[in-house]
RNA sequence: GCGCGCGUGGCGGAAUUGGUAGACGCGCUAGAUUCAGGUUCUAGUGGGGGCAACCCUGUGCUGGUUCAACUCCAGUCGCGCGCACCA
């Protein structure tokens, strides 16, 4: 029996351990990736957090994923660049200032001091020297500079449009930032509304970003790729013009002549028995304008023009005629055109034609006001049919596939001159426009004489007033007395600066180049061309679902601009991708509403880090939900306790060699064990990063090293477990790598010995017909023909009455033995 | 409606990718230690049956392929996520 009197110091003691460690870290710079460049290199990238105040089980959960594979690479030797920053422009602040009466830049900097400590209380292994936040003037003057070259490259514009706006947050938001209509931050409705606003020309990399997604097909979630191509919905079809009638056109007023349509169907252009408008076509404007309409009509249009386009989608369909007509380009028949609320403003021209017999919402809208429906594709019982098949009543190509007939139909278009074969995108062009303080401004004056001027690029960066009072009224920019006032660079005369800032994804877009880029040269460059082309690709990058869209996106998009600039030479800037699930407590996402959050302060000073980290990647696959269980924290802490405990165990100070046919059989078992772990690791780290198994087989070994009592199986079984254990629980497994082995186990690159996995005897089942009955002890070299001799005898009491006909042998596993009564 | 993914003990989850289902952990039960609680240790733990060796049954459901299916195929039900009048 051991003596435990002195127990105290010879307990596992968290504290003293990963204070001790983080330390030492520290003094070593251990975490700072080597300027070597030819070395090989990994670059593990975390998401950056927002600097919300605390840290919280997600970011645990999202650090510890990183930091594991982080320091997996940096024992095997690898250049590793393991980076974290802030991303701290954004709504949050000000409403803190609004709250609490602090200063947006007061706040965001406390909060990443605290947040700082929190991360370095977790022993994660960050590069200090790379670290930033997105609001330090210097990173916003080159994001500035990025800003003004996209202007002159003429992939950023200025434009007055019907824009998303959020009253609560008081700005206008991108398209992919609503949600189902609602602010995807506040979830209030979004209001249309029309006002100038800075747009990035994301439209022309369409087609890029979505043929891209191929080279990322198995390194990413298979979910996120199909999100992003549905969102970027490229769609190829015709589009082509309606001729108005002269009669309509003079009702017009000679303003138009004809009107574009795009349709995916142009085999059933012949269909067409009508033509609808969106409410904000211009067309439908002037006949507004112009009182050409009857006072009824008139209001229930502009209803409709003034309704979300949420509430749009939910509500009956509803039209009217404009008592307008168009010319069908094909056959000269007179069309109507109406006005709907099913036709988007914002996609294909705002117009469409319509084909009830084909098309599920032109079939309700003319049962509805009873159109005509004229069916011109065989197929299905009843109509709408939307499927493909063989025109009939479609002039010269009667007879024909809808298939091969699309074609033919563009190009008779085009001969004519009607119409040509286009491509459509879901994907708008995304706006940057914040009417926000805390943000990087855009740097654009406004000049009375000049127009739009871009700022010099020797006058960035432009930063933010810091007298400003936040009310939440109003955009604290636009209010200050002074900071817009400025001089034109072009003219330099009086000026007015632009009070709109960034969108705060613009900054999460780059920040993957800035990391990579040497900290020497941040004051020279935004991004060092060769820093970026050694580091990136982002080898594995981790972070939450919730971005696979927005995030995800603009960062791609800004990756091919920057490529574009020369920036660097690559296309895509995450190689591979892990979306790791939430953590869940009471089946429900931790949050303050709902008072189900734990705290990881609380919990690292109850357990300390190392099982915190052990626990959350111990509970669940990465990419799943982990619900949070208090018990099965303190499993975790057992493990850990365990392991510590077993320190004395192990007293060779190096790998030992072992004699393996002369142990004992848990001896062998747990070599077995041991190096099964091994093994599993680098599938783990470098493949499937599922830790859990890892951990599990970790345990596994543990528990069969503890059967038995060779000092050298312990030395090895410790001086393998430590080493593969480390990226997951740092701190005890150094401290003890460091009193057991010089820490000379973490260094190594540790080999497999096939010979333990070598049996004296294995055991095969004996399944009869496929269904296990028993099991027999062989020698591993025992012949097949044996094998099979001994199988008949220890089945045979299954096998009275019936004949074998098949004998199936999978060799170290099972035979199968096939039979058939008599 | 369309797209993607998932259904395995009381719970979290394993299963070398077609070869002994339920590893590992939590929980639970019994026992040991303890004045007691906690800790720690030992044994057991999918369901049903049997004194027992054992037997039956079992991966949402129904079929199929195969010597062999949690794994592959078809259908079906349920859940989750995303998109949603995109012409």
């Amino acid at each position: 029996m051991p003596i435990i009197a002195y127990g105290e110091e010879m307990g596992y003691n968290p504290k003293e351990i990963e204070k001790k460690w983080q330390a030492i870290w520290e003094s070593e710079e251990a975490f700072e990736p080597s300027d070597d460049q030819s070395k090989e290199k990994k670059y593990i990238l975390s998401m950056f957090p927002f600097p919300s105040g605390r840290l919280h089980m997600g970011h645990v959960r999202n650090y510890a994923i990183g930091d594991a594979l982080a320091r997996y690479y940096r024992k095997r030797n690898f250049n590793v660049l393991h980076p974290i920053g802030w991303d701290a422009f954004g709504m949050p602040a000000e409403n803190a200032a609004i709250k609490h009466g602090r200063h947006p830049k007061e706040w965001t900097y406390s909060n990443i001091d605290y947040m700082r400590k929190e991360l370095s209380t977790l022993g994660f292994s960050f590069s200090k020297t790379r670290e930033f936040a997105t609001c330090d003037a210097l990173y916003s003057r080159w994001e500035q500079a990025f800003i003004i070259k996209m202007y002159e490259d003429g992939l950023l514009y200025r434009e007055s449009t019907t824009v998303n706006w959020c009253e609560p947050c008081h700005t206008v938001l991108a398209n992919e930032q609503v949600e189902e209509g609602c602010c995807w931050r506040c979830t209030t409705e979004v209001q249309l509304r029309e006002m100038p606003g800075y747009y990035i020309d994301i439209v022309k990399y369409a087609d890029e970003l979505l043929d891209d997604l191929e080279q990322l097909e198995g390194k990413w979630p298979q979910q996120v790729l199909a999100m992003q191509r549905n969102w970027i919905g490229k769609s190829q079809g015709l589009e082509f013009r309606f001729e108005l009638t002269k009669e309509s056109q003079v009702k017009l007023g000679g303003k138009f002549d004809a009107y574009q349509v795009f349709t995916t169907r142009p085999d059933t252009i012949y269909g067409v028995t009508y033509s609808a408008l969106a409410a904000e076509h211009p067309i439908v404007k002037y006949l507004l304008d112009h009182n050409l309409l009857d006072e009824q009509t008139a209001e229930a249009i502009i209803r409709i023009a003034n309704s979300s386009e949420r509430d749009r989608a939910q509500a009956e369909k509803e039209g009217y005629a404009l008592g307008i007509d168009v010319i069908h380009p094909l056959t000269g028949e007179i069309i109507p055109v109406w006005t709907a609320n099913f036709v988007l403003a914002s996609y294909g021209g705002g117009a469409v034609m319509a084909v009830p017999a084909h098309d599920e919402r032109d079939f309700e809208f003319a049962g509805r006001y009873g159109l005509p429906i004229k069916r011109v594709i065989e197929g299905g019982e009843r109509l709408p049919y939307v499927g493909t098949g063989v025109l009939v009543e479609s002039g010269e190509f009667n007879g024909r596939e809808s298939g091969d007939v699309k074609e033919a139909i563009i190009n008779h278009l085009e001969e004519k001159s009607a119409g040509k074969g286009t491509t459509n995108y879901k994907l708008r062009n995304w706006g940057i426009s914040r009417q926000r303080y805390w943000g990087a401004p855009i740097p654009f004056v406004h000049c009375e004489a000049c127009g739009l001027v871009p700022e010099k690029v020797e006058n960035l960066p432009i930063v933010l007033p810091e007298d400003v009072e936040i009310t939440g009224e109003g955009n604290p920019l636009e209010n200050h007395p002074t900071w817009k006032r400025c001089a034109c660079p072009q003219c330099g005369k009086e000026a007015i600066r632009e009070t709109d800032t960034l969108d705060t994804f613009v900054q999460s877009s780059w920040y993957q180049f800035r990391y990579a880029t040497d900290p020497k040269k941040w004051d020279e460059r935004g991004i060092d061309r060769d820093d970026a082309n050694y580091w990136l690709p982002v080898d594995q990058y981790i972070g939450g679902i919730e971005h696979a869209i927005l995030h995800l996106l603009y960062a791609r998009f800004f990756t091919k601009v920057l490529r574009d600039m020369g920036q660097c030479d690559i296309d895509e800037p995450f190689e591979r991708l892990l979306t790791q699930g939430m953590v869940l407590k009471d089946s429900a996402k931790m949050s303050k509403s709902k008072g189900n959050t734990v705290d990881p302060d609380g919990l690292i000073a109850q357990y300390g880090a190392d099982t915190a980290r052990l626990f959350i990647l111990f509970a669940a696959p990465p990419q799943k939900e982990l619900e949070w269980n208090d018990s099965a924290v303190e499993g975790a802490f057992r493990f850990i306790k365990k392991l510590y405990s077993k320190k004395e165990k192990a007293t060779e100070r190096v790998l030992p060699e072992i004699d393996h046919s002369t142990l004992s059989s848990p001896a062998k078992e747990a070599r077995a064990k041991v190096y099964e772990a091994l093994k599993k690791a680098s599938e783990v780290y470098e493949k499937s990063f599922a830790f859990n198994t890892l951990i599990a087989a970790s345990m596994e070994a543990l528990n069969a090293l503890d059967k038995q009592d060779n000092s050298s199986v312990w030395s090895e079984g410790m001086y393998i477990l430590l080493n593969l254990l480390e990226p997951i629980i740092p701190h005890v497994s150094t401290e003890l790598s460091e009193s057991l082995f010089d820490r000379k186990n973490l260094s190594a690159t540790l080999k497999i010995k096939e010979e333990v996995f070598v049996q004296d005897t294995i055991t095969l089942a004996i399944t009869i017909n496929g269904k296990k009955r028993t099991q027999i002890d062989i020698s591993p070299d025992t012949p097949k023909e044996e094998i099979l001799v001994i199988a008949r005898e220890a089945g045979s009491k299954w096998l009275e009455g019936m004949s074998i006909i098949k004998e199936i042998v999978v060799p170290g596993k099972l035979v199968n033995l096939v039979a058939k009564p008599i």
